[in-house]
DNA sequence: TCAAAAGTGTTGGTATTACACCCATGT
DNA sequence: ACATGGGTGTAATACCAACACTTTTGA
């Protein structure tokens, strides 16, 4: 067992990745072998928290050892604490006697990270993590308490995209209006009327339209549209406002 | 330092409470004589969480300890885990020096619980716990990160009170509308206008007048309403609108 | 010329604001 | 009788929901 680390508290992030298509959730494999028999189970990223790391610096550093990110948007969630949370499937603490972790309780601190897929170069697996992204529709039973860490994240996701501007952490950083209405459409699960919606975001005076439109479509070229960070902090007067 | 505690992870509660007159915080009362000088600090309740004890379970704990209710509202809020959270004055240190805590880094996770003063007789102080209730408009510098703690519990409130049904949680059973919009002006800083008020809280239907009003007041008598958490489950479609 | 998505206005209904007076009670 | 807070309606405005056609491009 590591002696860096305090061995009781852990860091999970559920990191969010957008590719104009779908939303995925960034997973890592676990490989074992349980009673002769082969699984492979999936489970979320994290590690223990060491000593000297802020719990905040050690969801950065799991996440950037994972996607070689910094920047990214990442906020706490909130702890997951209970007695047995570890203990899902009996291969659940065999595993964690095959890595050298104490066969104890850890409590963890869920985060929540939101990349656009377009913006890294991430291929859909990564070998050397045995990292892989997966679509949320299709998330499968996960390790430990996994799959309601996960829920909880798109609870807060879908909360929070009302009145944050938090959308435009999943988008390229020039967009269409489209985009953006596709964008809030998966991540509510309603459909808008397309005129409607752009009344409502021509009212938001941080989503700014440039000069400059897309090329080499089949179809008339739409306007790209930019978030503005500037705009943003000086006009917000309590919050976003994006109750559709 | 007691075996039955995992050594490095707390529950702090800021426990909220309303009179029908002010919001106060329930602290504890930190004595401790440090270079020859004695200081009274305040500090959040809270403890360590035991090993075989959920973290829900831990804040429930606390909270009956120190109030004797149970079945009070309770949420989590979120964890504080810098390294050096504990270590705002020196004689943070030396207090948990004191009562035999390992100087060490501690991860809290902090809980969120409100109670209507009115219902339980609790008085002002009560010492056997070293308690007492604070108005928040006059807290003082609190030991260790406290004071952040409970700014991040007021914003909570402020933005849940919006979208939940908790106001109810800070008031008697029975409540006339002129006390429940007070509650609503002193939690969210602003003033309402009587009329729109009401019209406002006529349309929410969990929210039910009975045949009951208020006796021995030098003026014309107010009806008193209750909160139907039955109603409020089946009515609510998506979340409680109270955007005043 | 066709297919595909972009872009754009109007209307009816609903919700929000602002505002002032009479009522029921205890002293 | 008076002081105190309770209770009520209306009109002007702003916001929201529903709805269909023309435009620009590449193939």
């Amino acid at each position: 067992m590591d002696p860096n680390v305090i061995p009781h508290v852990s860091v999970d992030c559920v990191v969010l990745g957008y590719n104009l298509e779908n939303l995925a959730v960034l997973l890592i494999e676990r490989r074992m072998i349980y009673q002769g028999q082969e699984y492979l189970d999936l489970k979320l990223p994290g590690d223990l928290v060491r000593w000297d790391e802020d719990i905040d610096a050690a969801a950065h550093r799991i996440l950037q050892d994972l996607t070689g990110l910094r920047n990214v948007y990442l906020k706490q969630m909130q702890a997951f604490g209970e007695v047995n949370r570890l203990k899902r499937e009996p291969r659940d603490l065999e595993w964690l006697r095959s890595i050298d972790h104490p066969e104890e309780r850890v409590i963890t601190i869920a985060y929540f990270a939101l990349v656009n897929l377009d913006q890294i170069e991430s291929p859909n697996y990564i070998p050397t993590t045995n990292a892989r992204w997966v679509p949320v529709k299709d998330i499968p039973t996960l390790a430990f308490d996994h799959n309601r860490i996960i829920d909880k994240a798109m609870e807060m996701l879908r909360n929070e995209v009302k009145r944050n501007p938090l959308a435009f952490e999943l988008l390229p950083k020039k967009f269409t209006l489209t985009q953006l209405q596709k964008l809030y459409e998966i991540i509510l699960g309603t459909l808008f009327d397309k005129r409607n919606f752009r009344k409502k975001i021509a009212q938001i005076s941080c989503v700014v339209p440039i000069n400059e439109k897309q090329i080499n479509v089949p179809h008339k070229p739409a306007r790209y549209y930019m978030f503005s960070q500037d705009v943003y902090e000086v006009t917000r007067k309590d919050s976003f406002d994006f109750t559709v």
